[in-house]
DNA sequence: GCGACAG
DNA sequence: ATCTTGTCGC
């Protein structure tokens, strides 16, 4: 799929905080009309030794269940140190180097990090939904801003995810006895319909499919070019 | 200055 | 994120 150059990716710390303070401007934290058929997660693993990484997506039917119809891969070198509030900046360049060669627009992705939860509004999420101009929906397995209160113990109990007197998103429960996952909408999706949809594309895991079959394919990646090397 | 801090 | 086997619990 094509999408948009926003903007560069070789800048360092302050650029890349100008750009998130620009880009959140763009947001638009509301359910889109379009029909929302296909839905894809998406996910990076890395090499501890080299600072090689591995990014992939896979696309699904979203019915009763979910039916795998693309999947799309990318290797690359990490050129972006792990910053907490700037991760889209190390992980974004590989992520969309495997989008890219993807033939089906998925209608919603997943990605694994925050969506507006973020200090300028700007998690990996929000930061791919612009680019790539699709819903996008942020699923986190930790929090990264935000007060929240306990969540009840129950599949698809949530309490809301405050941060400067604002929602930003949800902790959600996605299986019992297990932490919750965190939410949050990324680009054209509000809170109520991110937490519908991870809901119906979750099974007896506490990561929802997409994003979990994601994760095992780059693993999997990572682990067969590690032994050609 | 101290503590927090997605992956 | 990554390094790693068994093991406790639903």
């Amino acid at each position: 799929m094509k999408f948009n150059k926003l903007h560069a990716w070789n800048v360092d710390y302050k650029k890349a905080i100008q750009i998130q303070q620009t880009l959140r401007d763009l947001l638009i934290i509301k359910k889109s009309s379009g029909k929302i058929d296909t839905i894809a997660g998406a996910d990076v693993s890395y090499d501890k030794q080299s600072d090689y990484f591995f990014a992939g997506v896979i696309v699904f039917t979203l019915n009763k269940y979910l039916e795998q119809i693309e999947e799309a891969t990318a290797i690359g070198k990490a050129r972006f140190p792990y910053i907490p509030g700037l991760l889209s900046f190390r992980e974004a360049p590989i992520l969309l180097k495997a989008f890219r060669k993807l033939k089906n627009e998925p209608d919603i992705i997943l990605f694994d990090g925050q969506g507006i939860a973020h200090p300028r509004h700007l998690g990996l999420a929000s930061h791919m939904g612009l680019i790539l101009d699709k819903p996008t929906i942020g699923c986190a397995k930790s929090r990264l801003v935000g007060e929240y209160s306990p969540v009840e113990n129950a599949v698809g109990s949530y309490t809301k995810l405050l941060y400067k007197n604002e929602v930003v998103g949800a902790a959600l429960r996605t299986k019992i006895n297990t932490k919750p996952v965190f939410i949050s909408p990324g680009h054209k999706t509000n809170l109520a319909f991110a937490i519908r949809i991870v809901m119906a594309s979750c099974y007896r895991y506490r990561i929802p499919e997409p994003i979990r079959q994601a994760h095992l394919l780059v693993n999997k990646l990572r682990k067969e070019s590690h032994l050609q090397k």
